[in-house]
DNA sequence: ATCACAGCTGGGAGCGCTCCCACCGTACCC
DNA sequence: GGGTACGGTGGGAGCGCTCCCAGCTGTGAT
């Protein structure tokens, strides 16, 4: 009679029971089965597993979530304003990665978008309910209270980028320092003379980066790093033009400018042209990110790939193990910095 | 003893037993209450209200999903080389509205990325053991066998877009032929004699629909759709080159290009500059989706702007009418179409 | 032959909830 | 007065799984 009870779709299907039942065995040991236990003979195994095939037998998630305690499945958390300025390219790369290599598991992707006050809080409920058996947190700010709180009710959680040079949370990050580095580098061999540079908002790490490698290149080039030559932005279109036209009117001279994300650069273009200054040929030009935005710029522009998806892999891997070596809090927390890489086009 | 067996994170949390106990009542009425079921006296209520709110109870969704069979949470599919093609903001968009008309609802958010066949099957499993309350289908193509599926396995669901003119699943749409329709208009409006289309693949509704508009403003103009001045892509970049080169063989006179797509748009823009074509002087621009590639384009695009966070939203509040009207399978399908709007900015 | 101890196995006891049925009391009717 | 009806309620019986503990078998040592 039960199982007939309810209508409900999905009832019906096969469960260990029936396995257990058609295989001759208990549920225990059809579970022991399910689940990879090495404690089970061959022989019991094989009657196990033909009984699964020809019940097309698979297991209930929710059943197995509500008894043993794990919740098999993941939250992505993106805070939304974040992802108006990372903009694009990042922002889905790293889904696609994460969905890459979480689909080799049995985990599943929550998403979450947080925008408001609200809903960070209801974030928070539902990670302290324990609903998930990691986070992977996205682009967080320096302030950000969720990897405290992650860390007290000790949820795995690995974050994409660091907030400081101390990051005690598990991370994924780009070479930043050397990604920027390598472009004013590039610049400077190029011959340029007088190279400035666009700068994020300086409370966030990845910004600090970027101008770091910037005047490592400059001072490696035997050269000051001048303060009229870095102009703060915000990492929006706005904020570039901003900030290339405070350039302009400080060092009319400047042949080169470095901008640490490509919608700055888009920005700096537009004041560029609107100054009359050609690209490559009077002012050469390299953003960050080698976002669409860059390909689309004319001319084309020169930025610093970052291995987005990649980075987006690297933090299910990271968080995986997290979520196994989870008893011994002793273990090193594991942190990795992925390398990026120049892509040289028309703007410099 | 129970609840300290194991030292599972999340056990300890207060229970229904733990808030009846402590309300004085049965589980049943606890239930009740959190269910918001009307049978239950003010008095009751508001006893079980406070004890709620003095454990700070949360309901175990898990437990709620094995007991009542439903999943809480809807799953938002998306194919992976589609997305590759759309690209950008359509994609990114279309989460931001399902998460936002999601965050009322208690319901969970599923992304699953499907890129290869055994992705597929996997999914068609998970949605067969009805893992999910309802899909959101996004940029199906013609000959997908989901919605099919889908409908067989009695799954509500939802489509971004329809495969074809006469679709039966709920979709939600932007209204693609009025919005090519009003950017063709724009080009004769502001003088263009000879007007082409470069398409995307024609065995996509959607592309049929920007053709139709696109022919619907050329007849309206009292002027005949010529072969010469269609040129059909693959919504890429490189399509859109060579459609470009095409009609510029073809009619070497054409002063007016409608791309069916930004990206098509701006590989066309390539061309015509290859070609010495000046824009907007010579050949006039228009592109279709009003992504971040039209704004940074070189000039600006003028392009069709879709309602796409809004689409996102729709597809939601859809797909939660038809998990809850369920049963009546007569009732009709809903399917809405969403308002364009062409952005005017310096290419046209 | 006896004991110890493995390696396997079956199944009871939950996990926290929803469903549903039986039951309570009160109000109303004839 | 006894019946009927009904809003309100308590709690048993699951949902399908994992955990764990007893128990069962066969092996090797004594």
């Amino acid at each position: 009679m039960a199982g007939t009870r309810r209508h409900g779709a999905g009832r019906g299907r096969p469960t260990l029971e029936e396995v257990a039942a058609r295989a001759g065995v208990g549920r225990g040991t059809v579970s022991r089965v399910i689940n990879g236990s090495p404690r089970v003979s061959d022989r019991t195994r094989t009657a196990v597993e033909q009984a699964v095939a020809e019940l097309g037998y698979v297991p209930n998630r929710v059943a197995r979530a509500l008894a043993a305690n794990r919740a098999d499945a993941v939250a992505l958390v993106i805070p939304e304003p974040e992802t108006r300025v990372f903009a694009e390219p990042y922002f889905s790369d790293i889904i696609r990665g994460v969905g890459a290599e979480l689909a080799d598991t049995d985990l599943q992707l929550l998403l979450t978008l947080i925008r408001t006050p609200k809903e960070r809080q209801r974030l928070a409920d539902y990670l302290s309910a324990h609903r998930v058996d990691g986070v992977l947190l996205v682009s967080v700010h320096a302030d950000d209270p969720l990897p405290d709180l992650l860390e007290r009710i000790e949820m795995p959680a690995v974050l994409s980028g660091r907030r400081s040079a101390h990051e005690s949370v598990p991370y994924v990050d780009s070479d930043n320092t050397g990604g920027a580095q390598s472009a004013v580098e590039h610049l400077i061999g190029r011959g340029r003379e007088t190279v400035a540079t666009i700068t994020g908002p300086l409370d966030m790490y990845v910004a600090q980066c970027r101008l770091e490698g910037y005047s490592a290149a400059v001072r490696a080039a035997g050269r000051e790093v001048e303060a009229e030559l870095v102009a703060s932005a915000d990492f929006t279109e706005e904020g570039g033009r901003r900030a290339m036209r405070q350039l302009l009117s400080q060092r009319p001279d400047l042949d080169g400018v470095f901008a640490a994300s490509d919608v700055m650069a888009a920005g700096a273009r537009q004041v560029l042209r609107e100054h009359g200054r050609r690209v490559p040929d009077d002012v050469a030009l390299v953003g960050f990110e080698d976002s669409a935005v860059a390909r689309h710029m004319d001319p084309p522009l020169t930025s610093v790939r970052q291995a987005t998806e990649e980075m987006g892999r690297a933090m299910v891997r990271v968080l995986l193990e997290e979520i196994d070596g989870h008893s011994d809090r002793t273990a090193k927390r594991p942190q990795m910095v992925l390398p990026t890489q120049l892509v040289r086009r028309e703007s410099s």
